[in-house]
Order: C-alpha cells, then sequence, then structure tokens
DNA sequence: CGTGAACCTGACCGCGTGGTCAAAGAAAAC
DNA sequence: GTTTTCTTTGACCACGCGGTCAGGTTCACG
C-alpha cells in the first residue's frame, strides 16, 4: 500500500468498487441521454447507490463528467498511437482502421460519449484536441505523407485519410439506430462494415 | 386566400412571420445544445419574443422539436431521391456524395440536429427512418447493385457505400470542432474534402 | 471489544425550467 | 369608430433536478 504520486489516494476496496460503478453507469447514462438530458438519479440508481452517497465520492455531475471524458482520451488516442512508421504502410493503415472499427464494435458507449461532446463544439475537451489529439495526427499524418510521397501508397491528403477512417468506423456506433433500421433484422452491420472498408481502403491505397 | 388542405391554415402574415423565426431559432438552439440542453427561454431570446408569447404559436417544447424534425426528413432524402437509374454510374454516385457534402457545408445546424436524434437511438424519427428512408435505400441500393452486377461501376456492397457516402460527407458538418481544430487554421475543411472524396470515390468505384 | 474513520441515507433546499393565465395592447373587419 | 379577433406580456405556479446536511451505520484496526 504504497502513497505515491498524486496527492490523498486511499483508495479503499469499497471506494473502488463503487468509483469504478459510478463511472460504468454514468458512461451509460451519458452515453444514451447527453449531459444535460442525464440525471443524477438515472446515474445513481443505474450504479446501484443512493444520490447523496454519488455525490460523497464525486463533488458534481460535471465532474463525473470529466473524468469519464479524462479517461477516454487514453483509448481514443491508443489505437493511431499504435500506427507503425517502419511498418509497412498499407498494413499499418489498415491496421489502425480495423481497430477502429473494433472500437466501435466494443466501445459504442464510448464513441457516442465522444460523438455528443464534439457535436456541442467540445466544450471540456477542446484542450485535450487542440494539443494531445492535434500533435499525434500531426506526426503520424507526417508519417504517411512520407510513404505517399515515396510511392509506397498511392498519393492521399493525409489529413483527410485519417479523418475518413474516424467517420466510416464511428459512423457504426454513433448512428447504430439508423444503420440497423435501413439494414432491417439479420444483418451483422460490423462485420459486413469490415469486409467494405477493407475493400474501399486497399482500393484507395494501391499504388498504380 | 383560399382554405384548402389541413383544417384550420389561417395563416397570417405576422403568424408566419413569428413561426418562421421561432422554427429558425429553435434549429440554431437545439442543434447546438440538443433537446435537453436547450431552454425555451434561450429559443425565445433568440427568435426575438418572450417565452408565452412562444408558447401562443406551439404548444410544447417538444412540439417545435418534432415540428423541426418532420420537416428536415424531406430535405435529408432529396439528394439520395436525386440518384438516377437512367444515369451514368459513377456521375450519379459522384453526384450524390457531392450533394450530401453540399449540404454538410450549408446546413450544418440541420445535420448536427438529425445526428443528436439519431445518437439518442432516433426515439422521435424511428418511424419515419423505418419507412421512408429505409424504402428510399433499398430502392436505390438495388439500382446500385445493378450497375454492381453490370460491370458499370466495381463490386461492393451498395448499403455500405451509402453508409459511407452519409458517414464521409456529415462527418465535417457534425465534427467540425475536431476537424477544424486538428487542421488548424488557414485550411477549408469542406473544399479540401471535396477533393479527398472525388479521388476516394474515383478509386472505389473504378472498374478494372 | 472499543474507537475512530469511512460510508450511507432521509429529509431538505433553492433554482431553473416548462407551462399557465388573466388581462392589456395591436390589427382587422365592419 | 366600434367591435372582434389576434397578438403579446408580466406575474405566477408546480416540479424536477443538482446539491447539502445532520446524523446514523458499517468497517478497519489495535
Amino acid at each position: 500500500m504504497n502513497d505515491e504520486g498524486r496527492a490523498t489516494r486511499p483508495q479503499t476496496r469499497i471506494q473502488q468498487r463503487n468509483t469504478t460503478a459510478i463511472l460504468e453507469a454514468a458512461l451509460e447514462v451519458f452515453s444514451a441521454q447527453g449531459f444535460r438530458g442525464a440525471t443524477l438519479d438515472q446515474i445513481a440508481a443505474a450504479a446501484g447507490l443512493s444520490k447523496p452517497n454519488l455525490l460523497y465520492y464525486f463533488p458534481s455531475k460535471e465532474a463525473i463528467h470529466l473524468e469519464l471524458l479524462r479517461g477516454l482520451m487514453d483509448d481514443w488516442l491508443a489505437p493511431l498511437h499504435a500506427l507503425d512508421p517502419a511498418g509497412e504502410p498499407r498494413d499499418e493503415i489498415m491496421g489502425y482502421m480495423r481497430r477502429k472499427l473494433e472500437m466501435s464494435r466494443e466501445m459504442p458507449r464510448e464513441s457516442r460519449l465522444f460523438a455528443n461532446e464534439v457535436l456541442r463544439g467540445a466544450p471540456h475537451m477542446m484542450p485535450a484536441i487542440e494539443t494531445g489529439l492535434k500533435s499525434l495526427v500531426d506526426e503520424k499524418a507526417a508519417v504517411i505523407r512520407g510513404w505517399s510521397e515515396a510511392g509506397r501508397i498511392a498519393p492521399v491528403d493525409p489529413y483527410h485519410l485519417i479523418f475518413s477512417i474516424w467517420a466510416l468506423t464511428q459512423h457504426y456506433a454513433d448512428f447504430e439506430a439508423q444503420v440497423r433500421a435501413v439494414l432491417g433484422p439479420g444483418h451483422d452491420p460490423y462485420s459486413e462494415a469490415g469486409a467494405f472498408l477493407d475493400l474501399l481502403f486497399t482500393r484507395l491505397l494501391a499504388t498504380g
């Protein structure tokens, strides 16, 4: 039981369990209802706690929301971070796309939480976007531009290539209701998307 | 001054002006704040009316929201509706994509309003999506499948082709905050996107 | 088992918000 | 000019919601 790092972190068993339950419940409610649409009672109920008890662990509704967003940023950057400048260009880009699609399948609530935030103009995340996200994208875009100029993939604008990966993969999580309604029953949107996107990016990146 | 059509529709000059102003103001506020996040006071202020006066023209906050969504559906279907089965396949699909991108540029608030609704699981629009939208997509997907099978465009899943057009074009409106933050100043996202998407769909659809 | 800290709750509060209403103020109709 | 209908508003209300608090209960630890 060391006490290193960020000041004051007792972290008992109960604290661990309850904060986890609260964040899980908050993710569920915020992603489905938005920040203003969610109520502390809903979150408390979903977490199996009373509202005052919930506020014993977090000082305010906003604090829960911020904590959720803060934790999300790392997960969100990870797939792009893993794009390896030393790898085979096509494999790296397709791999990035597949990881993002996998994230949409496995973490649709997180995707919707993020979408909600950006839709509003990213009031809380703009600093993180302008620093962490931007610099990472700049870095990887330079790598892709290099590949492009070296003729290892077809010429493309690297920024919009990255945007297209975000758009195409997150769409299946954020607009899931619409996708399922249009396809009708008996479809697995994500596996179909996997095949389609493989094809799309293969053709986009193929050299002469 | 005829009185045909839907029962009771006096529509004086003042009524016309005020309902228009209210819907315009509501679009502004709802698209930026979401349904729950928006307040009647904000909408009234943006419309230049008092709150009670606003409620003289619409019975409730929800009624304004519904009216907005109802009016949006037609605009939303129009670009796909215009895809001509008798046209040149590549031109038709690329034309559809360009019309959608144009809509994102010209009507970003409407795009965000729609995104907000679908993110929440489309509680109000699901009926319209399951009927109007789905049948239109089914119809046009069949056309595209025909082109694909006839070898006039490269083989693609027509449904996911349409989804990809939605995702790629709406992304620039819905995630505008992020796109601008990542690109930095001195960029015109939409014109760059136009060039990129031209390239992307050209390569995706090219035969041989 | 005792004691202090951590955990939990019912009751409560103030404020913002959706919505109402009676009555005043403009337009239109005659 | 008068009446009638349409338009606008200030004052008001009920309620849901975020947040507080005093006090009770449970837990960890010696």
